[in-house]
DNA sequence: TGCGACCGAATGAACGTTCAATTAAACAAT
DNA sequence: ATTGTTTAATTGAACGTTCATTCGGTCGCA
């Protein structure tokens, strides 16, 4: 067992964490550098020993974040369903990490309307792209879904997804299977071959 | 004519513009107080003669545009047309908005997914509350769509309204009827009764 | 003894906001 | 019309604060 590492890790995913809950609560500009030190337990300067600015801690926070949620889309994929029901699962999984990861959720969608992600375009989950991403483009080539360009379904869906997330974070509703599937049935029904 | 009234609205609109613009480029705390009065041609002074602070400037910007928004989402509002037609041009009345106004559009998810939106719940566009959500209602009430809350329903059809503009401003694509039909189909075929 | 991890006070730049001074406009009296 | 008076609009340098970042030093392990 390497101690070092684990040291390494423990205090550098302690500054993500901090990272992640102090931006969801007050935004960028609304979480200093000393607050994220203080959340995490750890002293100013030990930031910079692990990353080279806030901007790139920002940067790597997404990457991260995106990486975790690409992880939890892709569990339990199971490739001899059909693609219908994998897509349901790939939909039900997503709506589910955004419902249990709530600055995950606020944290992206800030992060993708901010002008990081139109400065650090190539900055992003690798896993997420070429396992989620693909996974549309197979039911665009395989004709399940109309000819839209991916670049569009994408966004699409998510949008439906983290708008049906917010709302029933926002009401407190308990989890209902029954609900979830209902807004996955909008974007199917939205994105199917009619 | 009353000069003054003029003069008071001139420096004021080109405060709210001028953080529109720096605010899309740079996000909000990218812009500071002191670019926006030079953006502006005014002196950092000056704004705080037309708002209180910053954070009043960025919520009554934000007012203003979902105004602008719900204007352009009602223009040449029809009541003799079906309730599909109505549907349909509403859509495609925001869509253009949203290509014709990218700032606007941007700073608006900004603001949506920011601390602003969470603080300042009751601050918002009394004619988009009225006129356009009310419309959506209509749709529910005449089972026109599926039976989904209101609250879930704008964001969804937001989310793909956006994402759409987005995208085909991203690829400078030329303006076309029939990529904006197709785009308010997926809503459509989405949310509308079976 | 050396080295990387870590600390936290210090630094200087940038920020939002203020305010005393200036100019322009509106009004009243003549 | 002219002048004097009041009010509003505007300025930009100055202020105090906050912020991201630095750096000299401490600690603990190899």
């Amino acid at each position: 067992m390497n101690v070092q590492l684990n040291n390494f890790n423990s205090k550098r995913e302690a500054i993500l964490n901090s990272t992640l809950v102090l931006v969801k609560e007050y935004g960028f500009h609304g979480a200093p550098m000393s607050q994220i030190a203080k959340h995490a337990n750890v002293a100013a300067g030990t930031i910079y020993h692990y990353f080279d600015s806030k901007e790139t801690l920002i940067v790597e926070l997404y990457i991260r974040t995106k990486d975790q949620l690409a992880e939890a889309i892709l569990e339990g994929y199971d490739e001899s369903k059909s693609y219908k029901d994998r897509f349901f699962k790939f939909m039900i999984n997503q709506y589910n990490f955004y419902i249990q990861n709530e600055p995950a959720m606020v944290f992206l969608e800030q992060y993708i309307n901010s002008p990081f992600a139109k400065n650090f375009p190539e900055k992003d989950s690798i896993l997420f792209k070429e396992k989620v991403i693909g996974f549309f483009q197979a039911g665009i080539d395989g004709d399940y879904f109309k000819k839209i360009d991916p670049r569009l379904l994408g966004p699409t869906i998510r949008g439906t997804l983290v708008a049906a997330a917010n709302f029933r974070l926002s009401e407190h509703m308990i989890y209902s299977e029954e609900d979830i599937t209902e807004v996955v049935q909008i974007v199917w029904d939205g994105i199917k071959r009619q």
